[in-house]
DNA sequence: GCCATATAAGTTGTGCACAATTGAATTGTT
DNA sequence: AACAATTCAATTGTGCACAACTTATATGGC
């Protein structure tokens, strides 16, 4: 008989419990400012530099038009964000920020202390954690 | 006017990046025995011991009710499992494992090679990273 | 024994992820 | 200029996650 992998072994399944863990500490910090993780990602990158497509934010972020029209949306309802249709070309939707979303990112200041805080790890940890997940993101997208 | 936080210095979204790249390699691998990732865990927890509880999958797991009840259904619509209300305790459903889903162990014995192979960290850099995440998934846990 | 409380699993509703498809606009080729 | 191929965003459908609630069963205090 042939040995069952061991749960308690599995390196992916503790970086999907890690995953979900900082998003449940996100939830209540971003509730704060009427958002979701993936939002705050969005709006994240709008903050770095604006107007941009949706194939562009979906670049920086690894997700789709399926993922993100819908989620974008959502942005627009909460009058975060304006979706406008690009005059030159017509297929892309050039999505701006509006006074409120600017105005958001000031309450966001505060976010990535807060989360270090949590995290429990010193600054050098996190620092190496961030490369070897880097490397290991990279070298997971080269496998497929 | 504060600076808002970069997206590419966020230790959170390397962590949520490696998560679903990790996953979409799973994908593919997983197809062939016909799981997704989660209901791939689900049936590690039973390889190790079984039957088990909903509430003992998810304690595991760290997933509730919600999660779980209708994935197990799924997992029982594919003749891995069977639920079955617990004789001295009517409020149980122990979850068993078909022949059909005990037979799966085998063919699941190869997929930690497989990503370990696409991982493309060194066996002592893979141990670190796990070391490194459990203390992190802790730390947060405590932080909620 | 009776009832308040607790516990187990399931259901409902929202919001991702992601595959597959669609529809509209643009570009490349001839 | 015509038209095939490409690109962009949106839509559809499936399966998680997770909060909030429901239902059924069990348990502890009196």
């Amino acid at each position: 008989m042939t040995d069952a992998p061991r749960l308690d072994r599995q390196v992916c399944f503790a970086l999907y419990s890690a995953s979900r863990a900082a998003t449940a500490v996100y939830r209540p910090v971003l509730e704060d400012l009427g958002l979701t993780y993936p939002q705050y990602l969005v709006m994240l990158v709008l903050w770095e530099d604006q107007p941009r497509g949706v194939k562009e934010l979906g670049r920086e972020l690894g997700l789709d038009s399926g993922t993100l029209s819908p989620l974008l949306k959502r942005l627009e309802a909460l009058g975060l964000v304006e979706r406008r249709r690009s005059g030159d070309d017509e297929r892309r939707v050039a999505i701006h920020l509006t006074p409120a979303g600017q105005g958001l990112s000031s309450k966001a200041a505060a976010i990535p202390q807060r989360l270090a805080d949590a995290a429990g790890l010193t600054p050098a940890e996190l620092e190496q954690l961030r490369g070897t997940l880097s490397k290991l993101t990279a070298a997971l997208h080269d496998a497929v």
